[in-house]
DNA sequence: AAGTGTACCTTGACAATCTAGGTAGCCTCC
DNA sequence: GGAGGCTACCTAGATTGTCAAGGTACACTT
């Protein structure tokens, strides 16, 4: 198991989720698995954030959940992209680049 | 006067601050400006965010502080970076870049 | 029957930021 | 001399996002 020794920038869970979801569906822990297997073990989502963050962005209407069965059996809730969602990924997506682009900016001033 | 329209990412705004200041001692106001002006009025900075954010730092030892007179004869305080600060700057950098890079290696999975 | 791992959930605390107020002094222009 | 605008500082309150730390329940293995 990986064991990222750090924290969110705060803000961007949402988008990740998001970015998680937009390759399929997935059950929550699995989302929280996903993130940090994408990242390359950096980023990781403590379940304390994860549901609730979920919940948020379900009320929303970015994502819908269904209730299903897991690869090992165990009852999960899987969450899937609609199509606001995907819209909202692109729109979160701009935002950060254009932050994070200018955060550069400024650390590379001379 | 520079409008920009969008808020901080959050976590970023120590490190915006001890940076406007690695390039010379200013008072809260003229951080915040440098701040606007060095991201090509992408970042702007609330007082209400500012100046909660100088104490802060003040009290972590990263800068320190004194009274003076602004360029238009007015009473202001100035910050300037300590040692201390400076390095703490190295290490928010690097922090900010690692995580940033995380992010945008998410982002950039197909 | 015990232990491990998956999967979900909630509560309470904390930290960072913003909104929206406020004070006071300087300068300009009428 | 007074009104208005800008500089410069400060604070209170609300909101929000995240985490830490707990918990439940089921499946599978030994």
């Amino acid at each position: 198991m990986p064991t990222p020794d750090t924290k969110l920038l705060q803000g961007t869970l949402d988008m990740l989720i998001l970015k998680a979801l937009s390759v399929g569906s997935l059950h929550g822990y699995g989302i929280g698995q996903r993130i940090v297997q994408m990242s390359n073990d950096v980023l990781r989502v403590e379940e304390g954030s994860l549901y609730p963050a979920l919940y948020r962005i379900e009320r929303q209407g970015w994502i819908t959940s269904e209730w299903g069965v897991s690869e090992n059996n165990l009852r999960a809730k899987f969450y899937k992209l609609t199509r606001a969602g995907r819209k909202q990924l692109q729109v979160e997506e701009e935002n950060w680049g254009r932050l994070a682009e200018a955060v550069f900016k400024v650390m590379r001033t001379a």
